[in-house]
DNA sequence: ATGGTCGGCATCCGA
């Protein structure tokens, strides 16, 4: 089982590279952010013919989030969630749970997919909202889900877990994506089960990254930040092979600021 | 030492 979380800053824009992307390399789970797509305007039609079945929540502009699942390789959604659960609701589309269920009464996969608010500046409105949305989200996972069961949690989490996954600790300090509160945040979802499955695979650093800024070099010069996360429960940890960050679909004409990150899991 | 670039939407905001 393959499954990719990609930050496509727009699913319109990005169209052709997405689904050239998908044709290349077969995933069975994609969670998709930042699709900036309202869900009239949502593209499933072109994902369906490459495809995909597609689970999706959006809005005009901004945020927007997406799990699409490979029709020939994987059943059909069931549960599904497309706000982060709690009061009040939150206005902003980020999240999106679905579980794809087993073969043959096999257990199911539950996958949750977030694109984790930016934060903006350290102190901000913004600031303490995206810490909030990340205590919601770990309140969602302690009354509603096992960490026993196999589940994943993915997406742009707007965080560098650790000094690792920067390429200057001391250029970081305090900076938001590494700031104390942020990181002690994923800190919560880790020591309720979840594990960090590209850093098990690859515990030296510093990177893999994830994202680049846009300015010229940045890419060149790996000047980027590990924000793109997949976090998954020790019953698919067990299955984990390798997690990957396809580089490649960070470079060339038009692409996202973020690169796909990819885990393969055996069966 | 500074600031560079995108996408969506409207001539600026969020990233």
């Amino acid at each position: 089982m393959k499954l990719v979380t990609w930050n496509v800053n727009s699913l319109r824009a990005r169209l052709k590279r997405v689904v050239a992307w998908l044709e290349r390399h077969a995933p069975d789970v994609v969670c998709l952010q930042e699709t900036k797509c309202p869900d009239d305007l949502f593209p499933a039609r072109d994902l369906e013919v490459a495809g995909y079945r597609a689970t999706f929540t959006g809005q005009k502009g901004l945020n927007g989030v997406a799990i699409l699942t490979r029709i020939e390789t994987t059943a059909a959604p069931v549960d599904v969630v497309t706000a982060l659960p709690g009061t009040p609701r939150d206005p902003q589309r980020r999240f999106v749970e679905v579980v794809l269920p087993g073969e043959g009464g096999a257990e199911g996969l539950r996958v949750l997919c977030v694109y984790v608010p930016n934060g903006q500046a350290v102190g901000s409105d913004a600031y303490f909202y995206k810490l909030d949305w990340l205590s919601r989200l770990l309140a969602h996972l302690r009354t509603s889900h096992d960490p026993a069961r196999p589940l994943v949690l993915c997406g742009d989490f707007n965080v560098a877990p650790t000094d690792l996954d920067v390429p200057s600790p001391e250029a970081y300090r305090d900076r938001l994506f590494a700031t104390t509160p942020e990181r002690r945040a994923l800190g919560h979802l880790e020591a309720w089960g979840l594990v960090d499955a590209l850093r098990a695979r690859s515990p030296t650093g510093p990177g893999p990254f994830t994202w680049f800024d846009y300015a010229p070099g940045a890419v060149e010069r790996d000047d980027g930040l590990r924000i793109d996360l997949i976090y998954a429960t020790p019953p698919l940890v067990e299955r984990l092979v390798e997690v990957t960050v396809d580089l490649d679909e960070r470079r060339g004409d038009r692409p996202s600021d973020h690169a796909p990150v990819v885990a393969a899991f055996r069966p």
